[in-house]
RNA sequence: GCCCGGGUGGUGUAGCGGUAACAUAGGGGACUGUGGAUCCCCUGUCUCGGGUUCAAAUCCCGACCCGGGCCCCA
């Protein structure tokens, strides 16, 4: 037997209707901020990565040779694809640019709860503007996609990179290992890295919870922002110790957490970054959030959250010799655009209504002789257990106020 | 890549050296024109590969996969 690859999945129907349902959800929101989804390719030349994050990623993704030769890999990630987009066809475009996308990603990790080999990512970049109201409106969209998705328990972190480099920068400790245990929160390292002074300067720092007590001038802007995001009335936390480990993030940066998720609790991350001068573009402002897809349906789930159901087909069962007869009322009832599907197993009229009630059927059109004689079918009632003769013609009507 | 735990019908479990079992689900029937109950019949299982043994689902090793954590998280 074959089975799937490890860290990929298959889902089932019912999945698939909680998986539907969300992405549509979530398409609904960043639709109703006024952004445009757009799509790129599930592979890309293997550059476009390491160029944005360095060699070293390429052991954590599906990099590959094609048949030519060419080196490529399966993204692990969307910003970078977005961006090269943008560079290749967008940058005449008027600003600001607001795009949105859905998408697999790969990456080759150890699989655990909430991390998968394929994943999904819903995200979006907003090209041209760096005002603190639109960094501000990002990062509300970002919170209230999640919140208008039904999650309850999620906790919103703010941070700044400007600020933080100027701090490290004030206690001669800005280095790239610094970044990446600040990044880590591994404080028993960073304690043996820095003078012990620093260090308890640096504690003090990341403890600040308040943007008025910073005085230098990058806390201006960061300063409006907060009283942008308190006008879109999203609660935040200030939280300079959001480090982000790579170069070309910059000014703001956020994440969002489920902390019910346990280790992968993470379910937005995002912010300032510069990528389109790497990408050979012209400089331009550029921020964007990505949304964990399926942390956010697992994280809904462990809420408890109560997923819409869909309404039901109705079901056609049929008596011996009837099943032209059904075919014909099928295809009549699917004209009108009403789910319907037919018996397909030449089960007895008992094992049909045995079946329409095991899969929770409530309308149930029975075809046989002695109605089709006079135009008509019987209608049944599954929940209330009432049926009645009915005209054939009637059937659209009939079940479109009833669906 | 590392550490720990685990893989028995579709699903959930028992068995833990000696005939693979139970529940549930699936198909059919008892009920020849009417559903949730009952009864009967049928289908279907030890993740894979080595080893130990007269004998392995069971013990050992490895692989694969799953879960929890570490690393990483663009």
């Amino acid at each position: 037997m074959i089975s799937k690859p490890r860290g990929t999945r298959d889902f089932t129907p019912e999945e698939m209707r909680k998986r539907r349902w969300l992405e549509q959800k979530m398409r609904s929101i960043f639709e109703k901020y006024g952004y445009e989804e757009i799509s790129t390719p599930t592979i890309e030349h293997l550059d476009l990565f390491t160029l944005k994050s360095g060699e070293g990623i390429i052991e954590e993704t599906y990099a590959f040779e094609d048949k030519a030769g060419r080196k490529l890999a399966l993204r692990p990630e969307l910003t970078a694809p977005v961006m090269r987009f943008y560079v290749e066809r967008f940058q005449m475009e008027t600003k600001p640019i607001k795009f949105y996308y859905f998408g697999n990603c790969f990456r080759y990790d150890r699989p655990q709860k909430g991390r998968y080999r394929e994943f999904w990512q819903f995200g979006c970049e907003l090209i041209g503007s760096d005002k603190p109201e639109a960094i501000a409106e990002l990062i509300a969209m970002a919170y209230n996609i999640l919140r208008e998705s039904g999650l309850r328990n999620i906790i919103l972190r703010v941070g700044n990179l400007d600020i933080l480099r100027r701090f490290l920068d004030g206690i001669g400790a800005r280095d790239a290992e610094i970044m990446r245990l600040i990044d880590k929160k591994d404080f028993e390292e960073l304690e043996k890295k820095m003078e012990e002074k620093e260090f308890k300067e640096f504690m003090n720092f990341i403890e600040i919870k308040k943007i008025e007590e910073i005085e230098y001038e990058e806390a201006d802007r960061m300063k409006e922002i907060f009283e942008f995001l308190e006008e879109f009335a999203i609660p935040y936390n200030l939280d300079l110790s959001i480090a982000r480990g790579l170069d070309y993030y910059i000014g703001v940066v956020f994440e969002i957490d489920a902390p019910k998720l346990g280790a992968e609790k993470q379910i937005c991350g995002g912010g300032e970054y510069n990528l389109v001068p790497l990408l050979g573009g012209r400089k331009i402002p550029t921020a964007g959030f990505a949304i964990g897809f399926d942390r956010t349906l697992l994280a809904l789930e462990t809420e408890g959250f109560k997923f819409e159901e869909e309404y039901k087909p109705v079901y056609i069962a049929y008596m011996e010799g009837m099943i032209k007869e059904a075919i014909k009322i099928v295809r009549m009832v699917r004209q009108h655009d009403i789910k319907a599907e037919m018996d397909l197993m030449r089960r007895s009229i008992s094992k049909s209504l045995e079946y329409a009630n095991k899969k929770g059927f409530n309308k149930v059109i029975i075809v046989a002789p002695d109605e089709w004689k006079k135009n008509k079918v019987v209608l049944k009632d599954m929940e209330k257990r009432e049926q009645k003769e009915v005209e054939i013609e009637s059937l659209p009507h009939l079940l479109k106020n009833q669906a």
